[in-house]
DNA sequence: GTCTATATAGAGATAGAC
DNA sequence: GTCTATCTCTATATAGAC
């Protein structure tokens, strides 16, 4: 059999998801090295190699890369959540692996994560990226309702909202001490579920 | 005594004084309204009601305009938070009136507030802005010391980004009620601040 | 001192050669 | 399919009349 000098359907397509896969990681390196306001459809193309033409020929617009880079993070921590929530029958424990979940997300790529929350606020989410919003949220609300029964979509918000603020803050504020830092988010959330036994003012 | 035809010097500061504030306010209303994206010179000057000349008369450049809205917020909350910690010694109470501090600050204009926070990322801060975020963090810490001889400036910082991350988070969701938010964010802090009973798993 | 008109720069996106 | 060259638009900021 000689040397097929043509390549195959998936061969190209293996091709085309990988210029893909490196145009979205082009602008992911850019938010995480230079910050939301050096996210130029230019830059983006020449980081990922490639000429501004091309980019085009992959994404319709500059918004359809920095939604699939969206798309890509949600998609990882609701694997990662989804494996938090497989662990055994301690609801402590179960809370703990959530975040530790949402930690190794956060902190990942800390500034790459807050970068892409600055823009991601300006942009409308489509129907693909509120349904993964949604599965994370069930997720979550899952193994909180373990520990605190009455846990609703508010709950599991302000759990998420509440790793991401004091990671981030620790972040800005050069701290690098992973360990330190998770022991703050644990003595919020769990005292956030549990309602304390003194009485609040 | 004629009716004087000139204005005196500080007639003339006041007027300057009202202009550039209808600037800043100017840019708060569009932040507000249209968030951070829409906020440009030439919309500023025309909410202000100025030329985008005259805005330029008053600001070196857009930049200054923003760090004057984010000072005169800043100092805002500052008196709030001093006032906080001049109620008597309860320290829960302290703690209380803390939390409502940065509540009133934050659900005074919501959107205003997270739109201000966004841009402000992109910002370098100057010596001005440093000073009043440093008054800020040792005020936080006075009050949060009552309760935990531990805290620190990171406790501060963490704190401050509770609240922060629970009202916007909440203000997101279209949660109106200002009674129930305060409540979860002052379990998220009593519980942060008080080392738990039970373990950590 | 305030305006209008404009210079300048950089962004997103497209055209057309190869 | 990928490139270079370029169009178009909009932003910040300035110039110069009044």
């Amino acid at each position: 059999m000689s040397k097929p000098h043509q390549p195959r359907k998936h061969a190209r397509q293996a091709r085309a998801r990988a210029t893909q896969e490196a145009i979205v990681e082009a602008a992911a390196r850019i938010l995480e090295a230079d910050g939301a306001s050096a996210l130029t459809t230019n830059r983006i193309a020449e980081r990922a190699g490639v000429s501004i033409g091309s980019l085009y020929q992959y994404f319709p617009d500059k918004r359809s890369v920095i939604a699939q880079l969206l798309r890509r993070e949600r998609a990882a921590l609701l694997d990662d959540v989804r494996a938090a929530s497989d662990g055994g029958g301690d609801p402590f424990a179960a809370v703990g692996a959530l975040v530790d979940a949402a930690l190794r997300h956060q902190f990942a790529r800390p500034a790459m994560a807050m970068e892409l929350e600055r823009v991601e606020t300006g942009l409308a989410m489509d129907n693909e990226e509120i349904a993964l919003a949604a599965a994370i949220e069930t997720a979550i609300g899952n193994i909180l309702r373990r520990l605190d029964p009455q846990a609703d979509a508010a709950t599991a918000r302000d759990v998420v909202a509440i790793c991401r603020a004091i990671v981030n803050t620790a972040a800005l504020a050069g701290e690098t001490d992973p360990t330190r830092i998770r022991e703050r988010v644990l003595r919020a959330v769990i005292g956030y579920l549990r309602p304390p036994a003194f009485s609040i003012p």
